[in-house]
RNA sequence: CGAGAUAUAGCGCAGUUGGUAGCGCGCCACGUUCGGGACGUGGAGGCCGGGCGUUCGAGUCGCCCUAUCUCGACCA
């Protein structure tokens, strides 16, 4: 018997298939009875977790702390920021009423007419706006500045169509929100925090990323500048895997968020503000998974290593597991993360199946057979590749092994970036590449037509202004004018 | 919101000219198994998405809802 994402195999055109099945089989997270949101389940949500601590301790060290704000905005907060409202206002959900009454009926409960609010009260699509509105009372003096507060909450965006992980109605994030004196202050936070992103994914996701800025067309409404992290997909497909925004002056002119500098002149606060989703989750499983599952690197795994005993009967299964347990004790010693699956009610080879879908990194198999040996059966997920060694040392191997496997995954993801991305000079060739997709390098004469007719042919977007690289100027590929340098097109999700 | 498709057991699906519902997986019990998703025997599980209509009779035909999926527009 198949593993059934096996037969589904990943060709392109059915990578949102497999994608979502490989979401649902690894039991990361199903579609919930409400439009649009997902139930993430326990295995999903300890990875999310994960991501949560890494990031929160990396924030911490960057001088910030944790706060909450409402999840209710008033309307009137919302119209406050003039771009900000023109890209959020579609897809808000809103809140009319406070109370619901029995059916006149008798048949369930109707929305009471008479407990209609005053002012209508908007589900946060994001926070930008309670935020600078409590910053107002917070910030008097440029002694009370910097602010820099990051909050762990929900969202809801009213998407058309959603997906898994990718867009989903609700999601969860963090917000950063900061306050600055001057324009370079804010200027370094808001990259200091797209570093922050880019170390994170390179280094816990081993998911390769650009860094760049978003043009006019792609920024935040409401930003000055976006910066962005871009990561490219198995299927070809460009993934937006984080953004810091430079906000410039915007939301504290809109709230009136003013300070009295060192010289005792009123001036208009810097602003920042930085996020990730559980959209990170869908950019983990679609940079890395294979037809066997799930591929997660050591660091974020829930569990690095699953011991399996193979036993015929219950004897066996209590030397067995007499031996795991010294091996479990052995790999927390070294705070590796273990599991030890010594349940009865599912034979080995299910279980070999199970964790591979769920892509934990390594598999030690422990039989009868390996007890009178020595020796145990050491498997690695991103491999597929088996061997037995000597027990004796185990633990200090696996630890080699998990870096390993951590720096193997990266480095696929980072050779399969770059067999994707090319440079191209002609707006022929262009259209013809862009067919296969990844990455293109090509030039473009900064105007927003111009990026709006490449998107209009070819479906394909400015993903970033590159921060990094050689970047010599050169001729838009489409209208032949002067381009600064070469920018990432791609096919986005 | 545009275009297409789908809705039958927990999941995946079949169901012929309209005649009162089936298969695989999973689940429960027992037995044999256990080094790559084991097998046998027995069993439980259904308002066929909802409504209206045609008909002696509707899972099947017609109309109207609703939900979901794929592709667009929108987006972390």
């Amino acid at each position: 018997m198949a593993i059934e994402i096996k037969e589904l195999t990943s060709r392109k055109e059915n990578y949102s298939q497999w994608y979502n099945d490989l979401v649902i089989k690894a039991d990361l997270a199903e579609n919930s009875a409400v439009r649009g949101c997902m139930v993430i389940k326990p295995y999903g949500y300890a990875i999310w977790e994960r991501i949560q601590r890494q990031l929160d301790d990396m924030f911490k060290a960057t001088g910030h702390v944790n706060a909450y704000f409402p999840l209710f905005i008033p309307k009137s907060f919302l119209s406050r920021e003039a771009s900000h409202v023109e890209g959020f206002a579609k897809e808000c959900a809103v809140v009319t009423h406070y109370r619901l009454k029995n059916s006149p009926n008798g048949q369930g409960v109707v929305v009471d007419p008479e407990a209609r609010l005053e002012e209508e009260l908007i589900v946060r699509p994001t926070s930008e706006t309670i935020i600078w509105n409590t910053y107002k009372n917070w910030i008097q003096s440029h002694r009370d500045l910097p602010v820099l507060c990051n909050q762990w909450a929900n969202v809801v965006r009213w998407e058309m169509r959603t997906r898994l992980f990718l867009r989903t109605a609700e999601f969860l994030w963090q917000e950063g929100h900061t306050a600055h004196a001057t324009k370079e202050e804010a200027v370094e936070e808001a990259v200091k925090m797209l570093n922050v992103y880019a170390d994170f994914a390179e280094k816990y996701m081993a998911l390769p990323v650009v860094k760049g800025v978003k043009t006019a067309n792609e920024r935040f409404a409401g930003a000055v500048d976006t910066y962005c992290i871009e990561a490219l997909m198995q299927d070809g497909k460009a993934l937006q895997a984080g953004t810091s925004h430079f906000l410039g002056q915007n939301f504290a002119k809109a709230f009136d968020v003013q300070f009295l500098n060192k010289e005792g002149q009123r001036e208009y606060v810097w602003a920042t503000s930085w996020g990730v989703s559980t959209r990170l989750m869908g950019a983990l499983i679609m940079a890395h998974s294979d037809d066997n599952g799930l591929v997660l690197p050591p660091r974020l795994a829930p569990f690095q290593v699953v011991i399996v005993p193979i036993f015929k009967n219950d004897e066996q299964l209590a030397l067995i597991r007499e031996q795991a347990r010294k091996i479990v004790d052995a790999l927390e010693a070294l705070n590796i993360r273990v599991k030890l699956d010594d349940s009865d009610n599912k034979k080995p080879g299910w279980k070999f199946a199970e964790y591979e879908l769920k892509g934990v990194p390594v598999r030690l198999a422990l039989g009868a057979r390996d007890l009178e040996n020595g020796t145990i059966e050491v498997a690695r997920r991103d491999t597929l590749t088996k061997e037995t060694l000597p027990v004796e040392n185990i633990a200090a191997h696996v630890q080699t092994l998990l870096a390993d496997i951590q720096e193997n995954i990266y480095q696929k993801a980072l050779n399969f970036r770059a067999e994707n991305t090319i440079t191209v000079d002609s707006y022929d060739e262009f259209k013809e590449k862009i067919e296969d997709g990844g990455f293109i390098l090509a030039h473009w004469d900064g105007t927003p037509e111009t990026e709006d007719r490449i998107k209009e042919e070819t479906k394909a977007t400015i993903r970033c202004i590159p921060l990094a690289g050689d970047t010599p100027p050169g001729k838009c590929m489409l209208t032949g004018k002067p381009s600064a340098q070469r920018v990432i097109f791609a096919r986005a999700y």
